[in-house]
RNA sequence: GCUUCCUUAGCUCAGCCGGUUAGAGCAUCUGACUGUUAAUCAGAGGGUCCCUGGUUCGAGCCCAGGAGGGAGCGCCA
């Protein structure tokens, strides 16, 4: 390689450098400029780390003129030496001699100049606000999650298995649909009573977004012994909170062999390993949001690494719920479900720790829970965290043929559209559980962010589909 | 979908009881300043007061409808 090919380096390995009075090349996006007449510094900032590197530039080398073009939300490339700072604010700088700017960002229009915006405004600048020092944050501290997903099921044993975007079945049980057609709008092929002819239709039949990977993922499960999803999933629901997407990410392992209890050891054991990983990788950007957003954030994760998650049944909630002295806007009654309040009461109030709820009345679960021996509860699990409410939902599955049937005929779900799902139970069944953690919380939690599309690059929700 | 609050400069907001030419901070621009840390100091430019209609001598302010946004609730992950 030529002496003149020098490579770039990312800020971050700069910042963290000990190998001082070299040459290096760095490509960035500018946060600030300032100076005087006599030197200008230049806040660099390429996404690497939440730090921005000092780039200085000396008037003897750059007038303030040649300097016209390089302002906030511009992006250079600086060539200098990496020399230790003679200010205080950092411990390397580079002392520039060649800045080239390779797109300017005209002052006037760019949004994002050194002010505070709001979280609302950005949201409505989605496409410039990885830019800003929370989303880098909060999108670094994302791809950690995911990958540390990966990584623990990966040293645990479990396969990635890729479930369906597109599925066929309109009854997972899970929510409305999103559905996926070809058929013209205006025109749709039209049966002879009138209806949509959807064997006219791209796939012959109707087809829908998925809404969870889970019936999939137990075929597999009854394959492969403990697999998991980590995948969009599509909700058409008018849900408007801070806690609900359209298109979010769910992870969901399924096992075979595994009861109730395995499967709360497991979801415990890794939420507890994703905390623990995002503390010790995202160390930086989880101090900025801790100071910036919310001072209990660090002690609040420090909590459920910490401590064992609190389990209790239903019914022992309800009696917790029953007896409380809180006054509670909607009655506690066994058989109904719990509401926000009365989740919150238990997690933050009662516990103050990470709680898992088991054992619900089958009337408010879905079909494909095992049925406890009482006959009048079902082996779920809801895991609770502070703040975020429901974070984990699971069961063990019904693997007898018939009682499965019962439930959903009981339940009315269209057991004839499901048939290969029932296969597994009429073919070589197995005990085995599961559960789905909704990605986008997990990354609300971590963060301490308040609203679930700050914490997602484009949310979709109702009402919004930009960018 | 329900409840409630909000919408004024590029951003964050103030604007009294309905009353003359709608303000501040930051940003931007111009200038000053030998190493700054969201630099500092001085000055300048910048407005469809969300939209439509109404009440009034007079509306940013009151009323009605609409649009957009936030928070809470429901559905759930």
């Amino acid at each position: 390689m030529p002496a003149d090919q020098l490579r770039r380096t990312r800020i971050q390995d700069l910042l963290t450098s000990t190998d001082l009075n070299r040459e290096v090349l760095v490509k960035g996006w500018v946060r600030t400029r300032r100076g005087n007449k006599y030197v200008q510094f230049i806040a660099l900032n390429d996404g690497s780390c939440l730090a921005t590197l000092q780039v200085v530039a000396d008037a003897e080398k750059f007038p303030e003129e040649s300097l016209k073009e390089v302002t906030t939300g511009s992006c250079i490339a600086v060539r200098g030496q990496l020399v230790a700072s003679q200010g205080k604010g950092q411990t390397v700088e580079i002392q520039a001699t060649d800045i080239e700017v390779l797109g300017t960002a005209d002052p006037e229009a760019y949004p994002l100049q050194k002010k505070a915006t709001s979280l609302e405004h950005l949201r409505e600048i989605a496409h410039l606000r990885p830019r800003t020092n929370t989303f880098g944050a909060v999108l670094r501290i994302r791809h950690a999650l995911a990958f540390a997903v990966h990584d623990y099921f990966n040293r645990h044993g479990f396969y990635y298995v890729h479930t369906p975007i597109i599925t066929g079945s309109d009854a997972e049980g899970a929510g409305q649909m999103f559905r996926v057609t070809t058929l013209p709008p205006e025109h749709p092929a039209r049966t002879e009573d009138g209806s949509v002819d959807f064997s006219e239709d791209f796939f012959g039949k109707a087809t829908n977004l998925t809404v969870s990977g889970q019936l999939e993922g137990e075929l597999a499960a009854m394959a492969l012994g403990q697999v998991y999803t980590f995948g969009p999933t599509f909700r058409a629901e008018n849900s408007n909170t801070a806690r609900h997407l359209a298109e979010f990410w769910m992870i969901e392992p399924e096992m075979a062999f595994f009861d109730l209890q395995d499967n709360m050891d497991l979801a415990e054991d890794f939420l507890q390993s994703l905390v623990k990983y995002a503390l010790e990788h995202c160390a930086a950007d989880l101090q900025f949001l801790n100071d910036t957003y919310d001072k209990e954030l660090l002690a609040r994760l420090r909590s459920v690494t910490d401590n064992a998650f609190q389990r209790l049944t239903y019914t022992e909630a309800v009696e917790i719920l029953k007896s409380a002295k809180k006054k509670f806007e909607f009655p506690v009654d066994w058989g109904t479900d719990l509401q926000s309040e009365h989740e919150r009461y238990l997690v933050e109030k009662h516990f103050q720790k990470p709680v898992i709820l088991t054992n619900y009345p089958k009337e408010i679960k879905a079909f494909y829970m095992k049925l406890d021996d009482d006959g009048r509860t079902v082996r779920a699990m809801d895991v609770l965290f502070p703040g975020i409410g429901e974070i984990i939902g699971g069961s063990q599955r019904e693997e007898d043929l018939g009682k499965l049937e019962g439930r959903m005929a009981e339940m009315h779900v269209p057991a004839d559209e499901l048939w290969w799902y029932l296969d597994t139970r009429r073919f070589g069944t197995a005990p085995h559980a599961g559960f789905g953690l909704g990605f986008e919380r997990l990354v609300l939690f971590v963060t301490g962010m308040t609203n679930i599309r700050d914490v997602i690059p484009f949310p979709r929700f109702p009402k919004n589909a930009e960018f």
